[in-house]
DNA sequence: TCGACTTATGAACTTAGGCG
DNA sequence: CGCCTAAGTTCATAAGTCGA
């Protein structure tokens, strides 16, 4: 291995800068959910945590809020890990303090902000501040009051707090209150806590009744962003019931592919469109992705580097050679032969997300799932539109749009010319300006290959990776609140959807 | 007993988003 | 802009299983 691979310490995250539009447009279609946000009960837990500080006497003091909100947690974790919980900031600490076998647990040390103690978990504010805050800000639940400290609201974040104290009832709440005071707590005391775990959101409660109201956007002032969150959540429990299991991240994303036999009712479809406008760009993503891995697999050939008419005479080869009648004509005969309906995208998206097979041999799928992608935009108005909405069409970012429009933009010319010209322009010396971009304003070192002399030389191989849109929190939300559980929909879940449709 | 193969374990890395 | 987190994935190694 040469000596200057050394240099690619951090691996190309978004190496063609393209991965950022699909996350823009998730991100709007299920707010007050992140991708660290991982369970339901901690929204109710932390307004209580907040309403019990304040009626023990409150001060504008931050260090005080901070250590009650840090043993809060701390207990959390240790409760939750006695209970086999997963999903909890601080598991990890709380499950080497269990197994440690102490009569009582003395955790102020690891609740405090001390570096030289091992604390249950480094970020100041923990998983609070680190995750939880700015998405219960979004759903109206906590703000920050005039001394820079984050209280829970007056009304939805009072309510959640009295729901959650009635939950556990009056006897756990006092001892939850004095072991987060005493910061000390035992074994026996960790089991009789278990109700507080986020699993023990009970069937029949108010607390569950105010989360689902909450998130599907039932609540009297429902926050900005409660429509597309409340939208998004019906559509997830949609496939549950037509899928008749626990759907995963992947069947949902493929069930909002397509429109459905039996129409859904607005604002529904619309969001439906939306999302299947999110997973055109992800597809478009992984494809050009693909393309990338197989231009740096052309590089990696023989150690002696390549120029780039060297990698554009490899390409024009390898597609020519490959006796596809396919690619024997234009960019547009090439889209018009093929059927947007029945194109197997998944079956592509599986190939090519799996690193199963060489990338010169994904080379001819991810063009043809381009193609199709854009055919269907061409025949899809709607979804054309939904893209225009969420996607950005300028640069200098790039996205379903940007790649689309260029690909048309002299599609008579031959297909084999064209993915030439493409991967040169659009992926090669794309990733050699992103690369560029990332070392002067993050000096991440991120660079696939270098240039010397004229000729690129390879530092990195890639893997083309799909984004995470959030719906695997939001799909555990749902199953705290029980309206979905390890079979699919549940008869409350069946309830929710009638009632958002 | 040896080697080929499968399964289990664990370390290291990746991912997203947000704080300080 | 560096760092932090839980969970997932990947990869290497260890342990176990099996047949010759």
């Amino acid at each position: 291995m040469p000596q200057w691979t050394e240099r690619a310490d951090k691996r190309g995250l978004d190496p063609l800068g393209m991965q950022n539009s699909g996350v823009v447009l998730y991100q709007s279609l299920l707010p007050g959910i992140s991708n660290v946000t991982l369970r339901m009960r901690y929204y109710g837990y932390y307004c209580w945590v907040s309403e019990t500080y304040a009626r023990r006497g409150a001060t504008s003091d931050f260090e005080a809020w901070r250590t009650w909100v840090r043993r809060a947690e701390a207990l959390y974790a240790l409760v939750s890990a006695r209970a086999g919980e997963t999903g909890v900031g601080g598991v990890d600490w709380a499950n080497r303090r269990l197994a440690a076998e102490e009569r009582v647990i003395d955790f102020a040390a690891a609740a405090s902000t001390d570096a030289s103690q091992e604390r249950y978990l480094r970020q100041s504010l923990g998983v609070f501040g680190g995750a939880y805050y700015t998405q219960m800000a979004e759903l109206g639940l906590f703000t920050e009051n005039r001394h820079g400290i984050q209280v829970a609201t007056r009304d939805l974040g009072r309510r959640a707090a009295g729901l959650f104290a009635d939950a556990i009832g009056p006897d756990l709440a006092k001892l939850l209150r004095l072991k987060i005071a005493d910061a000390r707590v035992s074994i026996r005391d960790l089991n009789r806590l278990e109700p507080i775990a986020p699993s023990q959101i009970q069937l029949e409660s108010e607390e569950r009744s105010f989360y689902e109201a909450l998130l599907f956007a039932r609540e009297p002032s429902p926050a900005q962003g409660a429509a597309s969150r409340a939208a998004t959540l019906t559509l997830i429990l949609e496939t549950a019931r037509a899928i008749e299991e626990q759907p995963g991240p992947e069947d949902v994303r493929w069930h909002l592919f397509n429109p459905p036999q039996a129409p859904l009712l607005e604002p529904l479809e619309t969001q439906r469109l939306n999302w299947e406008a999110y997973h055109c760009q992800d597809l478009m993503q992984v494809a050009s992705a693909a393309l990338l891995a197989w231009a740096i697999t052309i590089i990696n050939a023989d150690g002696q580097g390549q120029t780039l008419s060297d990698i554009r005479a490899e390409v024009v080869a390898h597609l020519t050679g490959h006796d596809e009648d396919a690619f024997a004509g234009s960019w547009r005969d090439l889209r018009l032969s093929l059927d947007p309906g029945t194109f197997p995208y998944q079956a592509m998206w599986d190939d090519l997300t799996s690193a199963r097979g060489a990338p010169a041999d994904k080379a001819v799928p991810a063009i043809t799932l381009m193609a199709a992608l854009h055919q269907r935009l061409r025949t899809r108005p709607d979804l054309a539109d939904a893209a225009a909405r969420g996607l950005p069409g300028r640069d200098p970012a790039r996205s379903l749009r940007t790649e689309l429009d260029w690909l048309e933009s002299r599609e008579t010319d031959g297909v084999v010319d064209r993915i030439a010209d493409y991967v040169i322009v659009r992926v090669v010396r794309r990733h050699s300006w992103v690369a560029m971009q990332k070392l002067r304003r993050q000096r991440d070192y991120t660079f696939l290959f270098e240039l010397r002399d004229g000729r690129l030389f390879f530092l990195a191989g890639y893997q083309p990776v799909a984004t995470t849109p959030r719906l695997a929190p939001a799909i555990q939300f749902l199953e705290d609140i029980h309206l979905l559980d390890e079979d699919g929909l549940t008869t409350l879940g069946l309830d929710a959807l009638e009632t958002s449709r």
